[in-house]
DNA sequence: TCAACAGGCGCG
DNA sequence: AAAGCGCGCCTGTTGA
């Protein structure tokens, strides 16, 4: 995280795992001339063990892996794609990065890919409705472009590593400077750090990969659904459990002809029919209707998910040689929480944590920071009172305690005033809410009314929400003419965009020290400890039994060290629950 | 036959 | 648990 430690060498791919290296100087210019290595990976590794080096790179995404195949760490980097969608985010697609690097495509990649000209026509060109900001921020190295510039593919004949480490180190002397003119500078420059820390994590954490016990999670399917049905050409078969539970429902709706409960369509029929008149038939609809076909419904809709989202297919794709290894995309959520690809890395249920094993004679230390979101409001609106509130102990009592309700309660106003809850008699521990924290209430308040009048929002690091979109704009445009009505359609649009700003304030600062947690826990493991788990709040590390003392007082210290990076001096503490535990499951 | 969409639900 | 924000990805349906 010192990202002014240490030198600054800017690295490209050449032919046959060759590479080009240039030391860059104070003022990110070329201190020296190029050097070519031979061996890439091993030139990289010698300047690691020689003292402290921030590579400056195209992505980590595309550079990485290549490296951690052959055993080859690094400590700290600039992911110029993951800084220039930072940044895009924050100029608009308008703005400086997006015409250096065209619209629509990975900036960096666009400029490194061989023809920036044509780049930069294209930047002047109408982007396509899904390469606004919000869609490069989402995308930060897509991969189409990114396997344009691989370290050694049949194209890598008919590249200039010469001008592809000269247009890198050109984009990243112009992404320090844009990060210099930031409003606050220190910040985003610490943003930048931490995503690009982030990116070695998800690189590193899909090499090592999660424990994951194939056999434990076998038994358990077998368990809830009977054994695996054997493959066969035609639709796939149910397991007996679901099969039997599917004869069951149509029995209990007295249908005539098997109703397939997966028919969302279909069931809405039988329901009918059977006098159950519901708008829907989630789960939360049917849950409250006294009927016997209800339980077997709830049964079977929960075993059908565990089924398709995480049965033995699931199995076979994802998990190999004991480990779950995702692949995470950093800065894949506009908030700036990751996204992941392939096997729902981050919504892995309850139940299968149960199989999320530590090998033999290691352990799993899973930490995950206690209410997070209102901690983070507290810390960010400056209000005394909240502030107090999330000193120590349990937030939520605490705040029940100053409003004068019960612990429930203060949960729900308080998380109603975060996420802008409408429904419900929240009215007066609202109006508590803001009685008692008038700044912090303040704080989200102006957040949602920048959203509604079309504005965009920060987080505490400078993350920038996306702009609204055009449809929202015309939706909630006044037409100028009187006599035009205005759309019946805008007050929502803007409550909506309201809520989601009232949230991304929170949510994304949230997102920004969890981040700088990962990149400072990460700096202080000690091999063989590592990371293999990062959701949102939570993170998992994976070590033998004997270094798990020393990987929570690394996670505290982390922790701690975050809340002073982030927030500076506050009265807000950021406790973590940590545990240390051989299953997942047994970690709360 | 395939892509896009809708409904639904897992996670924080 | 409630509520609302953010995601990924499954099946079924629809329409080209």
């Amino acid at each position: 995280m010192q990202h002014n430690l240490g030198v600054r060498i800017a690295v490209v791919p050449g032919p046959g795992g060759s590479g080009l290296l240039c030391r860059l100087g104070d003022n990110d210019e070329p201190a020296g001339e190029p050097a070519l290595a031979a061996d890439l990976a091993a030139a990289v590794a010698e300047h690691e063990r020689s003292g402290a080096v921030r590579w400056v790179w195209l992505t980590t995404q595309s550079r990485y892996p290549d490296l951690l195949r052959v055993g080859v760490r690094v400590q700290r980097c600039h992911d110029v794609g993951l800084t220039a969608a930072l940044l895009a985010a924050r100029d608009g697609a308008g703005g400086r990065v997006a015409q250096v690097r065209g619209a629509g495509q990975p900036p960096a990649e666009a400029s490194l890919d061989g023809t920036p000209q044509a780049e930069m026509r294209r930047a002047d060109a109408p982007a396509p409705s899904a390469a606004g900001p919000q869609a490069l921020a989402s995308r930060p190295a897509d991969d189409a472009t990114v396997g344009q510039l691989p370290f050694d593919s049949d194209d890598s004949a008919h590249r200039d590593p010469g001008e592809d480490l000269a247009t890198l180190i050109a984009v990243h002397a112009e992404q320090q400077a844009l990060i210099r003119a930031d409003a606050e500078p220190a910040k985003f420059a610490l943003l930048a750090a931490a995503e690009s820390a982030g990116g070695l994590v998800a690189a590193e954490m899909t090499a090592a990969g999660l424990p994951w016990r194939a056999d434990v999670h076998d038994r358990l399917l077998t368990q809830v659904l009977g054994p695996r049905p054997p493959a066969t050409a035609g639709p796939a078969l149910r397991p007996a459990r679901l099969s039997a539970l599917a004869v069951q429902i149509s029995t209990a709706l007295g249908a005539v002809r098997p109703v397939n409960p997966d028919s969302p369509a279909q069931l809405l029929r039988a329901l009918a029919a059977a006098g159950i008149r519901v708008a829907s038939t989630r789960s939360a609809v049917l849950r409250p209707i006294d009927h016997p076909v209800i339980p077997l419904l709830l049964e079977y809709k929960e075993l059908a998910r565990l089924y398709a989202a995480n049965g033995w297919s699931w199995l076979d794709t994802w998990v190999s040689d004991g480990r779950f290894r995702p692949e995470y995309v950093v800065g894949g959520v506009v908030s700036g929480r990751w996204a992941s690809r392939g096997g729902g890395a981050l919504q892995i249920p309850k139940l299968l944590r149960q199989a999320v094993i530590a090998d033999p004679g290691w352990t799993l230390v899973v930490a995950d920071a206690a209410q997070l979101e209102p901690r983070v409001l507290a810390a960010l609106a400056g209000d005394r009172a909240f502030a107090q509130a999330a000193g120590a102990g349990d937030l939520y009592d605490a705040v029940a305690a100053a409003i004068g309700g019960d612990r429930a309660t203060a949960k729900v106003a308080l998380l109603s005033a975060m996420y802008g809850g409408t429904g419900g008699d929240r009215g007066q521990s609202l109006a508590l809410l803001r009685r008692r924290f008038p700044q912090a209430s303040a704080f989200v308040e102006n957040a949602a009314r920048a959203g509604e009048e079309g504005r965009v929002v920060r987080s505490v690091l400078g993350r920038t929400c996306p702009p609204p979109s055009a449809a929202w704009l015309s939706v909630t445009s006044e037409s100028g003419d009187p006599d035009q009505e205005r759309d019946p359609g805008a007050g929502a649009a803007a409550r909506a965009r309201g809520r989601f700003t009232r949230n991304f304030v929170v949510q994304a600062s949230a997102a920004d020290w969890a981040l700088v947690l990962l990149a400072l826990l990460r700096s202080r493991l000690t091999a063989p400890a590592q990371l293999v788990f990062f959701q949102h709040d939570e993170v998992i590390v994976h070590c033998p039994a004997g270094q798990a003392a020393d990987v929570v007082a690394a996670i505290s210290g982390a922790a701690a060290s975050a809340t002073r990076l982030v927030f500076g001096a506050t009265q807000v503490s950021f406790p973590m629950t940590t545990a240390v535990a051989a299953a997942y499951s047994d970690a709360k």
